[in-house]
DNA sequence: ACGCTCCATACGCCTAGAGATATCAGGTCA
DNA sequence: TGACCTGATATCTCTAGGCGTATGGAGCGT
């Protein structure tokens, strides 16, 4: 592929006079004056270095290089068309891709109407969506492998990305119906010291599991973990069994089982975090459009807390 | 399809810095300085509206826009470059279709020879070779329906055409063997005048028919026409028949039928010119390269009787 | 801290070319 | 023959932009 040789506006002048074969009515049809056509025509043959047009007295003609010329013009005209107008959507996030890595647990809670509402406020937006965890979803952000992330308890110690919490839910206990516990419609930490732990294993998401062991420290004892489970479907269907009972964000109280109860906790100081995550330096518009959805989509839990929320990722100084 | 809005420069160094993610290689590929290129790039994006490339220290990427501008920008490019080179190859005429119209007969003397050494000369010329007699060649001529024609006989007042005779051809007589002529070696055309004709009709070829008639009046006697036939295999067939004697072009001894003798006429100045035929406007270069090698293949027959043999056709000042 | 790499900026020069107006030349038709 | 249409030419203006050199500034490695 060389330097190229033919510019662009004297192809469209090329094409619109293949169209009409009049150098009067194309030269109106580009909305120039006649005799600067005959120039641009007489350029472009110039450059091709061969008679485009036959012009016998009354009528204009293509010549065989030029109809062979008209085909490719036409393409790249309409290629360039269709191409700028397609980067534009992308530019301006009316379309596009946006990779979007969700904790499983909020498929309860956010992630439905965080989607429906995207979805209606940009159409033309294709949403890929990944189920992870916390940890696989900073990787997948610094990978490239997903734009955004929605996970419980953001980390402080990553400068690539920024994150902004979404929602702060309060933990709930997760106690077998059978449980003494299950009769109070609170219940104290402390009271859950005896009882076996059923919980999500750290690596799943490390500082949420260090959040809930911290909780209990904090209320005086050391849970005894008796079993992991890397769902909350699956930590709550054990609780149900008796194997022990859990601490879980309020959310998963839509995971509902017959031997199962959920109940408040106090001090209810005791919150989850639920951030997006997302590249501080990442171009795509929809980033921005997706942060500015979440904004929208609970303007009330604003609780601004690490990563800066400065600029919008997409604009440029 | 509206004015085009991005200079194929720009776009060509768009491709190229796409390639190489490097401001600095693809200046050097581009044969330029960087700080240009970086202006190229940022016209670009300007008139795009969205950044194309990001920026981070240490490495240069495109953005999602970028991205979807690039294949277009690609397609273009290749296209015009596809498109202009196949416009030069058939402007210059090494490339390109031309359809040839010529008489039956010819198809046994020059036919052969012209042809083949027209595709060992411009071996990427594709050639419609359409058999049809003299009057339909001059029409198709008019339409464009043919480039060139191969015909018996050109007329003489066709301002739009150019003629050039290819072969002059002396005529013989065709007799049937147990005609008493056949025992001559000669005939003379007044031995004819009491014998009945075979001719091709005069509609197929009006000045050739003509000649004969008149051929035979400078002879003294006026033709009996006993019977019509469009080919010369039919007249020759019908001779060989019995039907009658006829008069025909020395090439049509090409036909080779066991009971026909083809005797020398004499005054042997009657001869049938054959001609090419082209529209003296035709940009096609190849018309003008197929009446070069005409003169070529055979540099002795030049006759150069009427039409304009003066500039060849393709050429413009 | 220094230098190196890499990209952006700032000027300045200069040509290509897009546009306009005025005019000419060939052809057609009344 | 003269109006008229159509395209080509001549000339002028103006500016977009392509390219260069010089320089700035951020990151990174030694």
């Amino acid at each position: 592929m060389e330097r190229p040789e033919l510019p662009l506006q004297q192809l469209h002048a090329f094409v619109v006079l293949a169209e009409e074969l009049h150098f009067g009515h194309a030269a109106a049809r580009l909305g120039i004056a006649q005799p600067p056509l005959s120039q641009q025509i007489r350029r472009l043959e110039g450059k091709v270095g061969h008679a485009l047009f036959s012009r016998e007295p009354g009528r204009v003609g293509l010549t065989p290089a030029g109809r062979e010329l008209l085909p490719a013009a036409r393409r790249a005209l309409a290629d360039l068309a269709d191409g700028l107008a397609a980067a534009r959507a992308v530019g301006s996030g009316r379309t596009g891709r946006l990779r979007i890595g969700f904790a499983a647990s909020l498929a309860l809670t956010v992630l439905p109407g965080l989607l429906r509402t995207f979805r209606h406020r940009f159409p033309g937006v294709h949403l890929d969506i990944h189920e992870m965890t916390s940890a696989p979803q900073i990787a997948a952000l610094h990978d490239r492998t997903i734009d955004v992330g929605l996970l419980r308890e953001p980390p402080t110690d990553e400068p690539e990305l920024g994150f902004r919490t979404v929602l702060s839910e309060p933990f709930v206990a997760v106690l077998p119906l059978a449980h003494p516990l299950a009769a109070q419609r609170t219940v104290h930490l402390a009271q859950l010291a005896d009882s076996p732990f059923v919980l999500l294993p750290r690596a799943v998401g490390p500082r949420f599991h260090d959040q809930i062991v911290g909780l209990c420290t904090a209320a005086g004892f050391t849970p005894r973990i008796a079993q992991h489970a890397v769902e909350w479907q699956t930590v709550c269907a054990l609780v149900e069994t008796g194997l022990g009972v859990s601490l879980a964000p309020a959310g998963i109280r839509r995971i509902r089982l017959k031997g199962v109860a959920y109940r408040r906790i106090t001090p209810d100081t005791a919150r989850t975090r639920v951030a997006v995550a997302w590249r501080e330096n990442d171009q795509n518009p929809l980033v921005g459009h997706l942060l500015a959805t979440v904004s929208h989509e609970r303007p009330d839990s604003h609780d601004r807390p690490d990563g800066l929320p400065a600029a919008a990722p997409g604009s440029r100084s």
